[in-house]
DNA sequence: ATTCTAGTTGCGAATCAGTCGCAACTTCAG
DNA sequence: CTGAAGTTGCGACTGATTCGCAACTAGAAT
C-alpha cells in the first residue's frame, strides 16, 4: 500500500519566494502550519494553528493566503465528504496525486497512491484530450474496522 | 468515448414509493426536476426550477429532499471545482459511476466513464480493505478547445 | 540607509448557502 | 373516514467565506 510521503521543511516559503512572491510574517506563520500539519486542516484551524505563532494572523488573511496558494497550485482543496460541517480542507500539494478515502463511520481519511489512478488520469488526457490541472479522487464508505 | 445515459423519467418516485417513502406535491416537482435536467444543479436552481412546477415548494424543502435522495443513494453530490461560488451540484445517480472534468476556462462539464476508473475502485476495495459508498472523481483543467 | 510604491493586512460589515424549531398541514394505513 | 406519523413553510439563525477600505509593510530602486 503506497503511501504518500511528507514534504521538506521550509519548501513552500522558498517556492513562493522563487516566483517573486513577498513574503510577510503571516504567511510565514501559515504557511508553517500547513507544512507541518499533521492531517488535513480546515481552514479555521489553520487560522487558529496560525495565530498560535503569530497572534497577529487575520481570518481575512488565511482566506488569502490558501487563495494564493491555490493559485500557485501549492496546496490542495479537498471535501472529504464533508465530515464535519460545510467548509473545506488543505493540505501541501505533494509531487504524486494521491486518493482521498473517508470512513463514514469512524471520520478516519485513509491516503493512498496508486498506479491505476496515474493510467486514469493518462487516460483522460489521452482520450478526452484534457489537460488536467487538479485531479481530485475522493471516496466516502467504511474503512477496514468499520464495515462489518 | 463512453458517456453516460440518460434514466427513465418517473423512475426516481417509483423507487422513493418502493422504499415506502411518502410521495408529496413538493416531492414530486423536486424529484421531476433532477430527472429532467439536462445537466447539473445547484441547489437553488433545483429550488427556482421546482417553483415553476408547484409555486408552493420552499428552500429547505429542497434541502430537506436533497438529504434524503443522497441517504438512499439517488442522486450523488459534486463540486465540480466550484465552478461558480460555493454550494454543489445535483445529479441523479446512474447505475454505473461517471468522472467529472470541468475546464477551468469555459466551465464545460465534460461526463466519462471508463473501465480503468472501475478497476480503481475495485483495487481500493481489495487492497485498503475500504468498502465504498461513493466514489467522486473531479477533474479540474482545460477541455479540448481551450487548451492551447 | 532612505525613499517609494505596489502589495498586503486587519477590521468590521456584508453575504449567502444551508440549517433549525415549531406549529400547521398532509399522507396513507387501517 | 380517521389519526398518527411524517412533511411542510416560515422566519430566524448559523457559520463559513468575502469584501471595501484605510493603515501598514516588503523589498526594489535610489
Ligand atoms: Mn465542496
Ligand atoms: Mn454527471
Ligand atoms: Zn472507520
Ligand atoms: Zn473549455
Amino acid at each position: 500500500m503506497p503511501f504518500p510521503q511528507t514534504e521538506i521543511p521550509g519548501r513552500l516559503q522558498a517556492e513562493l519566494a522563487a516566483r517573486g512572491i513577498r513574503m510577510t510574517e503571516q504567511r510565514r506563520a501559515i504557511l508553517k502550519v500547513i507544512e507541518t500539519a499533521k492531517k488535513h486542516l480546515a481552514a479555521g484551524q489553520i487560522l487558529r494553528k496560525a495565530q498560535r505563532l503569530n497572534a497577529a494572523v487575520d481570518r481575512s488573511t488565511v482566506y488569502r493566503t490558501l487563495e494564493l496558494l491555490k493559485r500557485h497550485r501549492m496546496v490542495d482543496e479537498l471535501d472529504l465528504m464533508h465530515m464535519d460541517g460545510d467548509g473545506h480542507y488543505y493540505e501541501r500539494k505533494l509531487a504524486r496525486d494521491h486518493i482521498h478515502m473517508a470512513c463514514l463511520r469512524c471520520g478516519k481519511i485513509t491516503e493512498f497512491m496508486s498506479e491505476i489512478f496515474d493510467s486514469l488520469k493518462q487516460q483522460l488526457e489521452r482520450d478526452c484530450r484534457f489537460s488536467i490541472v487538479v485531479a481530485r479522487l475522493e471516496v466516502g464508505g467504511y474503512c477496514s474496522e468499520c464495515r462489518h
